[in-house]
DNA sequence: ATGTGACCCTGGATGC
DNA sequence: TGCATCCAGGGTCACA
């Protein structure tokens, strides 16, 4: 579920609740996700302020007194408050408690991770090569040009790639290319200035689309329903295989690539 | 350096 | 009903 648009939510919501609480106590019940949760990070937290919730592409990091949780989402992952004394489920495999506040972490495929850093978090090896951040003013035409120089992987997978942007995640970027009218299949330096000046406020107006979608159901997700809300309901390519482009009608494709599933319109993407 | 594919894990949908 | 197969919004890693 999570592509950028979710994890800033989540982060919005967790700094509207629990930002400048202090986290009582932790229950953490799976010893292992994507990585190994570290065995004594309940100890760890437990007692610490949480002074700012923030975020670094798809992860989290949430700042405490004297070091950072890390917290991904994975490709399953989610964090719910949920009223005190709600049973665990099946995949729920963290509670951080901050007094009435309960937050959850839910992941069923384990993709997700949780870590201790407890240096600079920016200088840790899943933090430290990570590309721009898409909704800064540095994420610029002429810095993705100069990123795709070279690249001769299909324009889809590219920007896609953490390493030079991150947060576009499988559904933002078909969607992108199709607001763009770029053929996701286009080598990544073979895409013009003149459109990829198109693709950069493509890529920003899909993601802030989504975050304000997801930011309208925040008082949700903020409350004990943890119903994040659909904000994700209207793809216009992506899952659409078949039915008709909403700007010219004909069916959408689609293909592989990278072994993830791509979906375009071959009418209006070129 | 870049590109490709395997892999991590669980569950839902589909087909025989 | 049961079983096999494939697919899924993430990312890392080994290898060509």
């Amino acid at each position: 579920m999570p592509e950028l648009p979710e994890v800033e939510v989540t982060r919005c919501g967790i700094a509207l609740q629990v930002e400048g609480r202090r986290l009582n106590r932790a229950v953490l019940r799976a010893p292992t996700l994507r990585y190994p949760v570290p065995p004594g990070l309940a100890r760890t937290l437990a007692g610490r302020p949480l002074v700012e919730a923030k975020r670094r592409g798809k992860y989290l990091l949430l700042d405490f007194d004297g070091g950072h949780l890390l917290i991904h989402l994975g490709m399953s992952g989610s964090l719910r408050f949920v009223a005190p004394g709600t049973l665990p489920q099946k995949h729920d495999h963290a509670d951080f408690v901050f007094g009435e506040q309960v937050l959850r972490f839910t992941d069923p495929r384990r993709f997700g991770a949780l870590l201790w850093l407890a240096g600079d978090p920016l200088e840790h090896p899943l933090i430290a090569r990570l590309g721009i951040e898409p909704l800064t003013r540095g994420f610029t035409p002429g810095y993705l040009h100069r990123a795709l120089q070279g690249r001769s992987v299909g324009i889809k997978p590219a920007i896609m790639d953490g390493g030079l942007v991150v947060g576009v995640g499988n559904i933002y970027a078909s969607e992108s290319l199709f607001d763009a009218g770029i053929d996701p299949r286009t080598s990544a330096s073979g895409v013009s200035a003149a459109r990829l000046s198109l693709l950069v406020p493509a890529i920003k107006k899909t993601l802030r689309a989504a975050i304000r979608a997801g930011g309208s159901t925040l008082r949700d997700f903020c409350g004990t329903d943890g119903g994040m809300g659909d904000f994700q309901t209207r793809h216009q390519v992506y899952d659409r295989a078949g039915e008709p482009c909403v700007k010219c009608g004909s069916p959408i494709q689609a293909i592989r690539q990278g072994q993830r599933s791509t979906y375009f319109c071959l009418r209006c993407q070129r």
